[in-house]
DNA sequence: ATAGAAACTTTACGCGCGGAAAAAATAAGT
DNA sequence: ACTTATTTTTTCCGCGCGTAAAGTTTCTAT
């Protein structure tokens, strides 16, 4: 049971009795062969274990097999989730997603993109830092290679944007907030990393006034994509200081949130519905840990799975079509109200 | 301004009046050529914005200069943020890093296994999964690919090992729950993914037994990775069947550990060192959220700086080495014991 | 000035594959 | 059995770079 070892295309063609090209063209296309000798090719790999050389491969081919998806922070689990969904779809499409995450800072969004044209990928999946990004650079790269946003827009870039529909999601959470109690005031960073940030927040301020209630926005100091320990310490500062102008808070984002609560629980001040509790909270993102505060958190949820089908499915037609499409498209999927007990 | 582009090293080398060779060569080692010259092609470079072709780099070079890091669920924050650090050693060393989850599956890793393969890494750091592992495939990967394992050890695979000492986590955590009130029972999954659930248990036990105490195992049922839902589910079942056998619980993991509490809160039991609480809990890892658990968490907390650092300048060592050491070794950092108010 | 070392150029081959073109073999249909 | 369409083989060239060998230029030190 010991084959002499394969060494590349052409003597795997002649251990399998075919010519190289033929071979060749089977592993661009396995249905391009005639099923006799596609059964002798796959017979052969089953017993050499043979694979094409994947640089050679990217060398020779004008397009690769590779998929960049690049987040802004991995460390975050919304992202990690919606990476994973992505991934799933590319192995699935016979791609090879190469994942890579910008952990919050524009030099490293910048070297990630550096990097990733030096990959020639088929295309790619991009969910920038957001105000963080560099503009320019950004541009520039999606001149080179089919790229598709996804989560945070940028006005123009890409070819195609594929994210959540904000003033769904505020629009639900203020509405629920409003119908159950009293309206909420907004609790959000005062420099915001990401544009949904923004978006929400002139959501926000656009339903209160349908409404026919004064917004309250609430921002609090902090920089960077430490929102928990961001919203805990404003939090914190906030409630110190009394006077918070309502008894609902909607946060904008779950992270912010979880800071927000763990800063009540230290004040001793009970969030929720009930009788004894002084506030409600509830935010927007249900993020994988949100069922798991204290309270567990009303929130709106994206529809992680359309988000990561939508975008993948708009690449592949992208790369189809050649790598451009005549108009630029933004699909953006409406938010599920989640109630759980923290409002 | 409109240069010509370049196609290759050899434009760029007759762009920079030089000949390939010689530009070659400054790309596999700029100090390998002299500054005058050094100094012809960086402003070149900086003139033309070449840099070399990936794919046949990879092709002819002997080793290449990817690094794999394959972990075993990138949605856990834990190991998202071992890889950052990871990834930024590699780069800083002029490595490619490329990272990998198996999201918690078994055939996952083994195809991110078979992928690297492909890729001809210069090395490769692998968290395994652990039992989910098929210990035989990691093997044979092994054989193939220098690897230095982490976080998750498997009896004699790989060159070397980097971890965490569990024995360091538990007997902490152990000896702060007993010194400042009653000794601990152990909160785990009946059948844990990862091998330092077993140390752990098994640390529990030897500190107890040398503080003279009866050690109390609490199992709870369920599978796959979603651990605070498992402990959610578990602490429920546990708290409302009463009895739980002492008044301090000490948690595997973090994510159990978050599950627990929000399990606590929902029946409304108090957990803390304060007088009105009826339960300190404590745990390990010091995962990023556990600072903003109701309340904040006391966990033995990884040296996740320790650890990175060295699986990296092991893996270099070994790749230094030719792909192999003398002898396996295994490298455990202690615990550092972080006191919050849970316990 | 001169020998010797160091750096560079020239030339050439190899890596493993994609892919084109023409010839040969095989299959399908009447 | 014969034509026709399809598939495979043969024979090439090209991709962009690593790298070796031999010859030439440039630097360094006496």
């Amino acid at each position: 049971m010991t084959h002499q070892k394969i060494r590349n295309m052409e003597e795997f063609a002649a251990a399998s009795g075919l010519s190289r090209p033929t071979v060749s063209k089977y592993f661009n296309d396995p249905g391009s062969v005639r099923p006799s000798t596609r059964e002798r090719i796959e017979a052969a790999i089953e017993k050499y274990d043979y694979r094409p050389n994947i640089f050679a491969i990217n060398q020779n081919r004008k397009l690769t097999k590779n998929i960049g998806i690049v987040v802004p922070h991995l460390a975050d689990p919304f992202f990690a989730e919606i990476a994973r969904k992505i991934e799933q779809r590319c192995i699935e499409a016979g791609f090879w997603p190469m994942l890579f995450s910008a952990y919050g800072e524009k030099k490293h969004e910048n070297d990630i993109l550096d990097s990733l044209r030096s990959l020639r990928p088929a295309g790619v999946l991009l969910a920038p830092l957001g105000r963080a990004s560099d503009r320019a650079e950004i541009e520039k790269f999606c001149r080179d290679v089919p790229t598709v946003l996804f989560d945070s827009n940028i006005d123009g870039l890409g070819e195609a944007f594929v994210g959540s529909d904000n003033f769904s999601f505020v629009s639900q959470t203020v509405e629920y907030l409003t119908r159950s109690g009293e309206p909420p005031s907004f609790f959000e960073m005062r420099t915001p990393a990401n544009p949904n940030a923004n978006k929400r927040r002139l959501a926000y301020i656009q339903m209160m006034e349908r409404l026919g209630f004064e917004p309250h926005v609430i921002k609090v100091d902090g920089e960077g994509w430490e929102f928990e320990e961001i919203g805990k310490r404003g939090a914190l500062k906030v409630l110190k200081a009394g006077g918070l102008p309502t008894n609902a808070i909607l946060c904008s984002n779950d992270r912010l949130a979880i800071g927000f609560l763990s800063a009540c629980y230290d004040l001793e001040i009970r969030v929720g519905r009930g009788e004894d509790c002084a506030l409600r909270v509830a935010s927007n993102d249900d993020h994988p840990f949100s069922k798991f505060t204290c309270p567990p958190l009303t929130t709106a949820a994206h529809d992680y799975d359309s988000v990561a089908n939508c975008s993948v499915e708009t690449l592949f037609e992208l790369i189809e079509n050649g790598g451009s499409f005549q108009r630029r498209t933004e699909t953006l999927f409406p938010a599920r109200l989640v109630l759980r007990s923290s409002a």
